[in-house]
DNA sequence: TATATTTTTTGATATAGGTCAAAAGAAACT
DNA sequence: AGTTTCTTTTGACCTATATCAAAAAATATA
C-alpha cells in the first residue's frame, strides 16, 4: 500500500486532484526510537506511517512515560492537539522501528483543504474516525478491569501487542507494567 | 444566540448559503426527562442545544446508568458512532431541563456537505474540536485521582455541576456517587 | 561470546476507591 | 401540608491494582 491508496480508500479524487496533493508529502526514513515532535515544540507537520510503529507519549511529573497512542501502516499520526492549534505540543512523537512515512506541513494541508473540497471531506472522515477510536478506549478505560482492558488491546490492535514493550503497553492501558505482566501470565496458563 | 450565530462562529458563510442551509434544520421543544433516542435504535439526527442540558448515557450489565457525555448550549449532540454509521446506538440520549433543540437529520446533512465546501469544514472543524474535547477527558480519566478529576470538571464545566444530579457526574467522571460526595464534602471544608 | 543494559517477572505490602446498607435531605405529587 | 419518591450523605468493610524491591530473562554492545 502506498500513499494513494490509503487516500483513495477514504475519498475518490479525480486524477489531476490527487497528484496535486500528492506532491504536496514528502517521504521520510525514520530510524527506530528517533522523535519527530518533542514535548513543548509545536508539531508542524502530520505524518501518514507507510512502514513501521510509532507512538505519543508524555511525562509525568515523577518522570514515568505514559504512552497516549499508537500509530501502525496506514494511520495519521501527530499530535494532534498542537498540529491543529499551533500549540506546544504536550506530548512526544517517536517511531518505534525503522520506519517510513509521509509527511504534511500544516500550511500546505490548509491550502488543500480550502482548494480542494475532496480533501475537506477527507479531514471530516478521518477525524470522525479517530473521534470513535478515541471514545472506544475511552469506554475500555473507564469501565473496564485491568484484564478486560488488556483483552480489549488484543482485539483491537493485536498487531501491536507483538510489536511494543509490555510498558508501552501497560501504560497506554492505564496500568502498571507489573500488572499487566501478571494478566498475561495469568492469560497463558488459562489458554493451555 | 440562534443557529446563525452558532453555525458563523465556526465558519463564515455567505449569506445564501446560510439561510439554504438553516431551512434543513428544525427546531423542536423536549421536555424534561425525554429522550431523543434510545439504546438500540439508530440515531438518525443530529441536534444543537438552543437551550437546556442533555446527555447520552448507557446501562452497564448490572442496570446502572452510566453519563458519557454532557451537551449543553452551542454544542452539538448526538450518539455520534450510530450517527455517522447509521448503525444501533449504544446509548441513550435525553435531555435534563426544559429544551430547545435543533435537529438535521444525517440525509440532509451529508447533502450539505456535498454542496457547499463551508459546511464540509465546518464538519471537519467540528469533528477535530470535538476530538480534542474527548482526548482532554480520556487523560483525566486515565491518570488522575477521582479528586482531581473532580477539578478538572469544575474547571472545564463549572456550569454543569451546578445544574444535573451528582451520580450523573460521578459517573461521567468513572467514579461512584458516595465518592464523590466525600469528594465534594471535603472540598467545602478545605474552602471555610 | 562475555558484559552491560534494558525489559519482564515475581513477591510482599499498602491504599484509593468500590460495595453494601441505611439514614438524612430534597423534590415531586395528591 | 402530608406522603411518596428520588437524591445525597454517612459508615463499615473489602478488593483490585499500585508501589517498592529484587531476581530473572532478553537484548544490545564491545
Amino acid at each position: 500500500m502506498d500513499l494513494r491508496n490509503y487516500l483513495t480508500d477514504i475519498v475518490s479524487f479525480p486524477t489531476e486532484e490527487l497528484e496535486d496533493i500528492i506532491s504536496y508529502f514528502e517521504k521520510e526514513a525514520i530510524q527506530k526510537n528517533n522523535s519527530l515532535v518533542k514535548e513543548g515544540q509545536v508539531c508542524s507537520k502530520l505524518y501518514l506511517v507507510e512502514k513501521g510503529v510509532g507512538r505519543s507519549y508524555y511525562l509525568k511529573e515523577d518522570g514515568k512515560e505514559i504512552t497516549q497512542w499508537f500509530f501502525v501502516e496506514g494511520q495519521f499520526m501527530s499530535s494532534i492537539e498542537s498540529f491543529f492549534q499551533q500549540n506546544p505540543s504536550l506530548y512526544y512523537l517517536e517511531m518505534l522501528e525503522d520506519s517510513v512515512v509521509y509527511s504534511i506541513t500544516r500550511e500546505n494541508l490548509d491550502l488543500l483543504f480550502a482548494r480542494y473540497h475532496n480533501m475537506e471531506k477527507l479531514g471530516r472522515l478521518l477525524s470522525t474516525e479517530m473521534l470513535t477510536r478515541v471514545v472506544n478506549k475511552l469506554n475500555a478505560i473507564q469501565f473496564q478491569t485491568a484484564r478486560e482492558r488488556y483483552d480489549y488491546m488484543l482485539n483491537e490492535y493485536p498487531d501491536i501487542v507483538n510489536r511494543v514493550a509490555l510498558g508501552h503497553i501497560a501504560s497506554y492501558l492505564g496500568m502498571t507494567q507489573e500488572t499487566l505482566s501478571r494478566i498475561r501470565k495469568a492469560e497463558i496458563r488459562k489458554r493451555s
